[in-house]
DNA sequence: GCAAATTTAATAGTATTACTATCAACTTTG
DNA sequence: CAAAGTTGATAGTAATACTATTAAATTTGC
């Protein structure tokens, strides 16, 4: 049975599941209400058992699913990073001026997402909260060059090479695109957690796209010829 | 006996330890090993009892100097900043100019540190390592509240506010002096760890300084009023 | 429409982790 | 030199991150 609802299918390195969730009811469960459960307790008080006995399901099943919980996270960041590829692509088609389309990329970068019809069901919004806290984890660690071997970081990589290009034809002779664009999202992520959690290490403010704004001037300030 | 070879010592907040570290052979024992152990094998593989084997002592021992892992990682990082607080203050003092100021700021946010003698016995090298692989994961987790509440990131606080208010005084308009300060060294830390572990994730060069580079340039360009 | 293959549920088990508890031996200090 | 404090040695616990096994349910291919 197709379950699909849109055509639109975000494509995941197999190398990070066992068997592809979206390919039975229990995977789409697993997803969905990982999702839920790792915003709600965090990544580190997550646990297989714990999604198990939320969805009625032996840890077991779960397993042959996804090797581990870590790799779970790593498909949750391709996943996002592949959503957010697919969201710059809608951004900037047929945007001609490339000034438009930096500005267009910084836009999504910085700013919180909004739900996304074409996905029901996986709650971008939650995920987006989870890629902030949670996705320094999935590389900070001592496996990071065997998930790298694995692929699975491709999403992402691809994601910031995307918008660099889009710096080096506004300023060819620029030469760290990749290395702003990695510091506006990594950035970004930051502030918006500090905002929350530890203000005294932000600039948070009322005003609505203080954070794109504070980034938008900061990247074009930047890459502008001396 | 008294094991202080200079007399500047870092001022740790009593909260992230239960017994003082520097007031014992063992104590000392623990900081030291510990940092090697973690830069060696990691946070997540480091336990307790791996250092105890390592310094020939019982794990119930270490916990009688640090609650958990956890807070052994706090206050790893709350030494770090204070000593990095030290450093900002030798190398500003006497700088009349602010730009100047400013400069040695980010030089020292951006660049590797070098061993410092009058804290003998503390790899200052390793710690920085471990605090750049590291930090983020004495944050980003639910018990961030309490830990901050415990004054768990004052001397990281204390030290962003005074690059900050540098950066107010080469131009009092600019609005987010500390999302500025605090997207510099977290850039900073991930720029280094991609360069090592995700080299498309970053612009590696093999000029000296590379890094302080970009970020000297990033920030001096953002500040400058339009 | 039914046998075969696949998927899931249910249960059990293992090594390790992150601690806590207890008590004897040793050291320091007043 | 006794009392107080520190360390060592050992043991124990609940939870984690898995693996293994087998039976029941479901899907599929002809």
């Amino acid at each position: 049975m197709d379950t699909l609802i849109s055509s639109v299918k975000i494509a995941i390195n197999p190398q990070l599941y066992l068997k592809d969730p979206e390919s039975s009811e229990l995977g789409i469960n697993i997803v969905h209400n990982g999702i839920d459960l790792i915003k709600e307790i965090g990544f580190e008080e997550f646990t297989f058992r714990k999604l198990g006995l939320q969805i009625h399901s032996p840890e077991a099943s779960i397993y042959r699913y996804f090797e581990s919980k870590h790799k779970f996270l790593l498909y949750l960041n391709a996943w996002y990073w592949g959503w957010m590829e697919y969201q710059l692509l809608l951004a900037i088609s047929n945007v001609s001026s490339a000034d438009k389309r930096l500005e267009k990329s910084v836009f999504l970068m910085t700013e919180g997402v909004q739900n996304d019809p074409n996905f029901q069901g996986i709650d971008i919004v939650k995920m987006q909260e989870i890629v902030v806290a949670e996705a320094s984890k999935s590389f900070l660690n001592k496996q990071v060059d065997q998930a790298n071997q694995d692929g699975a970081y491709l999403s992402y990589k691809q994601f910031v090479a995307k918008v660099a290009n889009i710096i080096k034809e506004i300023n060819p002779q620029y030469k760290y695109p990749i290395m702003l664009v990695t510091t506006v999202i990594e950035g970004a992520h930051q502030q918006r957690f500090f905002a929350e959690h530890l203000p005294r290490l932000t600039n948070k403010q009322n005003k609505p796209h203080y954070l794109s704004k504070f980034y938008m001037d900061l990247v074009f300030k930047t890459i502008k010829p001396v």
